[in-house]
DNA sequence: CTCGCTATTGAGACTGAATCTCATTCTCAG
DNA sequence: CTGAGAATGAGATTCAGTCTCAATAGCGAG
């Protein structure tokens, strides 16, 4: 936290923007609720605690976390945006349950290297990859299997 | 696209749904521009042959293509979705580049086999999964290096 | 072929996530 | 402490996609 603090800073003061107490305190709010998080989450967290910032400011600054390497977008099929830390957090991939919406993480070094072997092979310069694996959880599995 | 049409009339019979005049437009087209298509190609394409449908209709109909299986929903990191078709095209991943937007596809046996394993592993059935690689194509990639 | 029950259509209202506008307020370097 | 410039919030706006509902069309029975 301190250390992400930190890092914030510099990056706004890099940049000649300003550090906000809207902006610590989303950034505070993230670290409180580790995990895959959503915008109007994090508006209703600050909400409860009466450091409210609107949605426009939120976004905003989610914007900036990620550009700071702060945070990190990711895609869980859903309509909106989740984020999550990226500050001692390796790049991972995602399976989503789609009964109760449970999100295992994985990282494999076999695709990883599948991957660029692929993208050699035609030419292409990969930057940034996604992966998701949409089914049952465990949990989900095994209801399902006892219904039958 | 006869094989098509059959399967998307045996499809809407099954549902008691109808095969209208729009819904074989919107098909046909689908045929004429094949690749990765999006709702508002289509709707303009129409239009510009006097096939017009409506915002509502192509929607509706893309969602039965896609139920019926002859149509796949595929996700190329835009806002909206996009469709390919599914008769005669297997399961693939997509890479995109970051620059002129080109798709390349590609499947992989390897990554297919570590998915499965890993969803063993933390006994999750897997039912769908989406793969997108972005970064810069071969062109791309060396107009970049050029500029450098 | 005609009838009539249903499904379908289109115009436009609506939704939800995200972004933009702009007048007012805040931050921080000097 | 101050002022230039950045940031904020309310609300308007965008954009993809969905919904509503009155008018229309498909199609199976007869
Ligand atoms: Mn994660
Ligand atoms: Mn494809
Ligand atoms: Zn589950
Ligand atoms: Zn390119």
């Amino acid at each position: 936290m301190t250390h992400a603090i930190q890092v914030f800073a510099e990056y706004l003061n890099s940049k000649d923007l300003k550090l906000t107490k809207e902006r610590r305190a989303v950034l505070q709010e993230i670290f409180l609720h580790p995990g895959h998080l959503e915008a109007e989450d994090l508006a209703h967290n600050l909400r409860k605690k009466r450091k409210r910032a609107s949605r426009a400011t939120i976004y905003r600054t989610l914007d900036l976390l990620v550009e700071s390497g702060i945070v990190r977008k990711v895609d869980l099929g859903h309509e909106h945006s989740h984020y999550e830390l990226e500050l001692d957090n390796p790049h991972h991939e995602h399976m989503i349950c789609l009964k109760c919406g449970k999100v295992l993480e994985f990282s494999d070094k076999a695709i990883e290297r599948d991957l660029n072997r692929l993208c050699k092979r035609s030419g292409f310069e990969p930057s940034s990859h996604r992966f998701q694996i949409f089914g049952y959880c465990d949990r989900c599995r095994k209801a399902r299997e006892q219904a039958v």
